[in-house]
DNA sequence: GATATATTTTTGTATAAACAAATATTGTTT
DNA sequence: AAACAATATTTGTTTATACAAAAATATATC
């Protein structure tokens, strides 16, 4: 559905003015699929991120400053978000042995049982949303998306 | 920048994988900046978004559920976003007299000044997002993200 | 016309996010 | 080594979000 239908405005819009809101509704859709199917699970988005991220590290442990830099969406508060994933045993925290003020942050076998559980699932919900395309048109989206961040 | 180095992953990730990620980045990306330049002026961009809505009615008013229905994105709770702007005088509400359970939701003229102070620094944030591209691009990038949706 | 049903908004509550300030530890300078 | 600056995390507070239930009014059915 083009996005002047879908937010029903008479007003003509610039193309990049266009782009720009395209690109959020479309990022909340994915957002959207995303979240209903981790809803399930019982964690949010963004602790199904911060366990990807600690399964990324294979066995090293993260930092917290690691993860905040690492995630899709920034969030001040990513002590909270571990606290969470702690209290459910999807993750351990422990004091640096080196660096006292660090803390290192271990996904736990539970952890990593529940995302090879959703896993399938969200791959799901990837390839279903790129189906529209074929794979050299998903390349081309990929870089033109590159280049606009830069 | 690739989205495999941003998000600092060794994995190869399938294509619409990569599509799927790029496209929620992209987006947090403006949405930051769209953030930052409006922060100055006290409102936040939900509360901005809905001021654009109630400018697009020129002048009829828009009740809570049409509002919900063009939010770019989604929120349970427009009953107190839209409080927040009557109390800054951003916009007015009254109950509808044809049907009391409606309430009738109206941008103000102070509400339609702000929006006027804000318009050029959004347009400036959108042309200087989308400027690595051409209008051409523009358009197929619009079009490729609308069938995305479909 | 009373009762049930649907629509629209509000409220309550729990959880999450943003932001600034505080705390703890380490590293550097004098 | 004392004082100061830098780094890493935590805490406090305010505001926002999600979800469900409640309230108010309107419409339909018997």
């Amino acid at each position: 559905m083009k996005i002047e239908e879908l937010l029903k405005t008479k007003d003509a819009m610039s193309p990049s003015k266009k782009l720009v809101l395209n690109i959020i509704v479309t990022a909340n859709h994915i957002s959207d699929k995303v979240q209903e199917a981790i809803k399930p699970f019982g964690i949010s988005s963004q602790q199904f991120n911060v366990l990807r991220i600690l399964r990324g590290q294979k066995g090293k442990p993260a930092n917290l400053s690691t993860i905040q830099e690492r995630m899709v969406s920034k969030m001040s508060n990513t002590t909270r978000l571990v606290d969470k994933l702690v209290e459910k045993s999807y993750c351990e925290r422990n004091v640096c042995p080196t660096n006292r003020r660090k803390i290192e942050i271990r996904i736990t076998s539970t952890g990593l049982e529940l995302l090879e559980e959703i896993d399938p699932i969200i791959e799901n919900v990837e390839t279903s949303f790129s189906e529209k395309l074929n794979e050299r048109e998903i390349e081309s989206l990929n870089i033109k998306l590159n280049e606009l961040r830069d």
